[in-house]
DNA sequence: CGACTTCTGTACTGGCCGGTACAATAAGCG
DNA sequence: CGCTTATTGTACCGGCCAGTACAGAAGTCG
């Protein structure tokens, strides 16, 4: 009962987590949200709660949309093809023409560790979360004889989620998806192939 | 003549270096970095300007004292020992305990390439200055025969950018040195030691 | 229809922001 | 010693911010 709202509260997520994505937290004003999610504040309030609540929400709609592209790749079959559909995701999604370019949860907002805000909290928890899986994922495949044995599944995704890290960064500055895609080949040139290339390469390391 | 200033301006200024480098662009104020420098607001413009021009400041400062590792290591006498200077000082620099962590130019904003601020344009330029130094570099090596003749140092220069990109985020993220220093380690088996196996591990690439 | 409940729109609040006016202060210089 | 010049400290400004009070509007249910 009650007046009923007349507006898609998903549809406005949708907007607030493109607004966002462009501007970051801290460069995001209620003006900014109200403005592209069409509705005002009261009702912004009643409906998604705080600033820092809405940002939550929509970092959770982010990885469930635009990002999803990731627990996709973990479902890939082999280590080989998690890990590249991990990097070309990374580059297609972050120069997409019709969104904003970079990563939402690593752009969001300027984070160090010690810093207690409830908005770098959960940025910091979702990166966490997105390097554990894809170890989780590596452990799996050297379990199953996809990674040869003497590889580290947590220094391997540690790598790739630093290369994402970097794909993010360089797409923010003005990067194309074809100079993102020539990182990725490189970048892909560390992935141990067999056992026996693996152990010689790493023999005459330092 | 006149009133000297009781304050030493270099100091002051590397004091807003590291406000800026732990808190941001946007998320200092001018409190923040007058209880910092030791100065009141009127000194501050006097002596540095407003606060973006301060920023710039502390940025140029920043590239020749904190960053100052990598001009340095394009000093180094092989394309080898470039690149894993770059990448040993960066994981370094950037997890010092008596410094705030990740780097000044990366985290100092959250920028996109079509923000007509000049902060962000001051980041971006000075990111790209980086990247074409090291790329300039590489091409050096490759006609001192240094780096096979088939690589690319457009390709390896921004590979390596965006893996010191990828560090930082890590490194704001919480990362410790050793976390950093093993994922140098993979990344640097990218690195064309000869031209024959370079040329082996492209050619079965996609 | 009328009571009730929920949402919408306007207009506002206290607080913090970057930037500055102005008077007091401290030096050099004749 | 005064005059000039530059910096310092205080106290303030308009503007924007996140968040909210309140009245009117739009539905449901008796």
């Amino acid at each position: 009962m009650g007046r009923p709202r007349n507006f898609d509260a998903d549809e406005a997520l949708d907007r607030a987590v493109l607004v966002f994505w462009e501007r970051g937290y801290d460069r995001t004003t209620l003006t900014d949200l109200c403005d592209a999610m069409g509705i005002n504040r009261p009702s912004l309030y009643a409906a998604f709660g705080t600033k820092e609540e809405l940002f939550e929400r929509a970092l959770d709609r982010y990885a469930n949309g635009p990002q999803a592209y990731e627990s996709a790749a973990l479902g890939l079959p082999t280590a080989r093809e998690v890990a590249e559909a991990l990097l070309r995701g990374a580059a297609e999604r972050q120069t997409g023409a019709d969104t904003p370019h970079g990563c939402l949860a690593v752009l969001g907002a300027t984070t160090h560790p010690d810093d207690e805000s409830p908005v770098a909290r959960a940025l910091i928890a979702a990166r966490s979360a997105g390097e554990l899986a894809v170890r989780e994922r590596l452990e799996r495949a050297q379990r199953e004889g996809d990674l040869p044995a003497d590889a580290d599944p947590a220094e391997l995704a540690a790598y790739l989620r630093t290369v994402i890290y970097g794909l993010t960064v360089k797409a923010a500055t003005g990067a194309t998806r074809e100079e993102l895609d020539d990182v990725v080949d490189l970048a892909l040139r560390v992935w141990p192939t067999s056992s026996s290339e693996w152990g010689m390469r790493t023999a005459d390391g330092h």
